[in-house]
DNA sequence: CAATATACCGACCGAACGGTATGAATAGGC
DNA sequence: GCCTATTCATACCGTTCGGTCGGTATATTG
């Protein structure tokens, strides 16, 4: 079982290069404009060693999806938007974390699940469900936020804990389809302002104080 | 300038034909992954004929987005939603329109433009551009109503119809990624049941009025 | 009725595609 | 110190890709 050798020591982590040029490459794009040629070129390994890890291109594409969703949900949970002690906050402050993290390139800020999800969905249902899990798990851990911020406010009827997280991430989800169609980060920002807008008139929380 | 044979008098509308194919086929599998022969062999035409009448397969993108502008376009103007007097029924009348004509194949109701524009964003700045002047100028259609709803209520500041009008397609973008990631189609109509929430909550407009 | 332009047809091209077969290097278990 | 499993490297395969090219049929123009 070798992989770091004496010469070499950043042998063996040619899955791991793999899966970082599969996330990059593919938020730039597209799962299938990206060829396994070119993410051998981008992780500097030889076709054998991509098929030795991966059975297929597809196969790639899961394993891509499930990197992605665990080292998201890492990032997400060391962000500092868990901080406030009321729970309507944090989920406004999590609104506010993620239009922060919006930069000029949309590879850089776009959601790999997303795209593929987009692209695959009807040809690939491995790669769907995988990049739907990814999603959802993310989604989910909003919920308790938003359960606590309605039952300190006596909300409940219309619509749930569960919906309203799940449309977070539509939300977001469209501000990146926009940004690129027409080419312009500030339109992902825009619409993160509605979504936390909506957030406030639903709980009742008045907007002045609204962190810039 | 033959077109129309004797014989075969559907002769002629082999262009008409491919960017028909072209919006069922990359709605359905994505830009990348159709081929020119995909294309030819669903509008049953040759290879001859697709170089004729478009350069390339990106110049085949750019006008398939320009058809989905044109047709769309029209679609929506003839759309029953602009019957109400009162222009905030209009716009939720539009919403509740959009959620009425989703189905339950993603193939059938997602958008040609942002499906594309996703896609296309960083490799293909002809399509990426077509598909933004697609959505913005259908967002531009939502403008005149929006801006009359604020007027009639006095509402100004934070946030312009523009900017409104172009959530409301970010919100409609979204929906369609969840909604293939999730592979249900009711996500999408969730997510528009929220997109009326807020537009009611903006402009303090009551829910219990809601067409169902 | 010849000239011309349009609308196609279908064989073909080189490059790139996803995937495979074989084998070398290495390190841990015994 | 040998065996075995793992991690790659290299060369190659058949197919499909976007695109080209010579040719034909038809309708319009003068």
């Amino acid at each position: 079982m070798p992989r770091p050798t004496k010469n070499e020591p950043e042998r063996g982590d040619a899955r791991t290069r793999l899966l970082e040029a599969a996330r990059d490459t593919i938020r730039a794009k597209g799962f299938a404009a990206t060829s396994v040629d070119d993410l051998c070129r981008a992780a500097a390994v030889t076709k054998g060693a991509f098929f030795h890890h991966f059975g297929s291109k597809d196969a790639l594409g899961v394993a891509a999806a499930e990197h992605w969703s665990e080292t998201t949900s890492a990032f997400f949970a060391g962000a500092p938007y868990h901080a406030p002690d009321d729970p309507l906050d944090r989920v406004l402050a999590y609104i506010a974390f993620r239009k922060s993290i919006i930069t000029d390139d949309p590879a850089e800020f776009s959601c790999l699940a997303g795209t593929m999800a987009q692209e695959v969905h009807a040809s690939s249902p491995a790669i769907r469900d995988a990049c739907g899990r990814s999603l959802f798990r993310h989604a989910a851990t909003l919920e308790a936020d938003i359960e606590e911020a309605m039952r300190d406010r006596g909300l409940s009827g219309e619509w749930t804990a569960a919906s309203l997280a799940r449309h977070t991430q539509t939300v977001i989800q469209g501000a990146f389809v926009i940004a690129k169609a027409g080419n312009d980060p500030a339109l992902a920002r825009e619409s993160l302002d509605h979504l936390d807008r909506y957030m406030r008139l639903l709980f009742g929380r008045a907007a002045e104080d609204r962190a810039q």
